[in-house]
DNA sequence: TAGTGGTCTAGACCACCCA
DNA sequence: GGGTGGTCTAGACCACTAA
């Protein structure tokens, strides 16, 4: 093996590659088993230890998941599990949390400067305009705005938002075969604004959190900005550092 | 090997927490390297391979760090690169930030309720509160109150934190020999109260973004409980979802 | 050149799941 | 019983660092 080549990856992260590869290709869908490691290793040629190692990053990254016994899977937002990936609140009181989104609109439109750059495409490219209120246990407490680039997500429309019940990341998983991998998220504290404040059911200018994300698929291509302001009356914003 | 006891736990793990039990002995110190691969391996009467899988966990956690053809190190808050591991704040301009901690108090006091179940102690236990503002680019950005257990860090006083200049987790690491290891934080958003709002330069009122942290040592052992409140005019908090 | 971590392999056996 | 992932070992060789 060429060891010293200037763009050296070591074997497990080219089988990695491969691995993802497919995934992308939707060769292995969300929730199935893909083949097991000997399978694996027969089919890309090394040996079973270095696919374990390649399957063992995918693994510590969320991308698939291992089950003793039973074989690895490719994870699925649709996993019930799942859903509090990435939507880290928590209630207060320390109860449990129900999300259910509730869809207001779905428009069309083409990217601004900003957009632009969250999404990776050239300014003025079509994108989609979702936005939503999130009830947890009932009450409002997330409003969000996502920018979608139109491609990736072809024909989405409000009935269709209205109709899924479940997660938006499943659907997207589910309708569009999009799967988030990866999100990176900068937050702030700022006031809430008239309409804002209504939908929240918060008096004008209560203290909300603005969390703004951009949220990556396979191979860390970005597919959706968007930007969520947090009612933290009665939950609170979850993080682990280490 | 007996593989099928109640509290089975495999080898590598347990070679995990015998070098987190030297770790916090102090055996070795941050910053320094650990033996070798091969030498822990004889010393632990196991196969390096082992050792190896028991050092990734650690080296993921990122409480050691490996270093190719140099060795494995203890992971130090001394090392500039660690200052933003528990601070998560970045500059919105994009700017550089030169984080500059300015203690304002330093006092000794009994833990109520609430410090207690933080820091796992019994109520009532002594514990030293610390104040202090956090300075980023010479602007004040973030106001802490924390909690600590005061027989961990026996003799901390006003004149040390001002007399440091450093991270105050280094100091802990220097001085008393505790590194923080992992931390929980829960976030919020409130108002700025007068006092606070004078501190922070902002107005009454402005929103904040308020940050609840429990910080663990080796073996999850709780020692700092704080409570900071951000002013995210200029620096928002920055995270990583997977 | 010697020592360190990094990669890759091959094989044995264990733990878990399911038919 | 047979298949899956999980653990452990032993050995070879590569890549990087420092003296």
């Amino acid at each position: 093996m060429a060891h010293n080549s200037p763009t050296f990856s070591p074997l497990y992260r080219q089988i990695k590659d491969l691995i993802v590869r497919a995934l992308d290709a939707g060769e292995w869908l969300p929730g199935q088993a893909i083949p097991s490691e000997q399978v694996l290793a027969a089919r890309f040629g090394v040996s079973q230890g270095t696919v374990r190692k390649a399957v063992d990053e995918l693994a510590a990254e969320n991308i698939l998941i291992r089950r003793q016994g039973k074989g690895t899977f490719v994870s699925s937002h649709q996993d019930p599990r799942a859903v509090f990936r990435f939507l880290r609140l928590k209630a207060i009181s320390g109860g449990p949390v129900l999300p259910k989104s509730q869809p207001l609109e779905c428009m069309r439109a083409k990217a601004g400067q900003e957009a632009a750059r969250n999404l990776g495409v050239g300014p003025g490219s079509p994108i989609v305009i979702v936005r939503r209120v999130l009830r947890l246990d009932g009450k409002p407490v997330v409003i969000d705005e996502m920018y979608l680039a139109a491609e990736v997500f072809p024909g989405l429309s409000l009935e269709m938002l209205r109709d899924w019940h479940g997660s938006l990341y499943s659907l997207f998983e589910s309708r569009f075969g999009v799967r988030m991998v990866r999100a990176t998220e900068k937050l702030r504290a700022v006031a809430a604004e008239k309409t804002v404040a209504e939908m929240l059911d918060v008096r004008e200018g209560t203290p909300l959190l603005s969390v703004e994300r951009v949220a990556y698929t396979y191979g860390d291509k970005p597919v959706e900005w968007r930007r969520g302001l947090y009612s933290t009356a009665e939950h609170y914003y979850v993080n682990e550092l280490s």
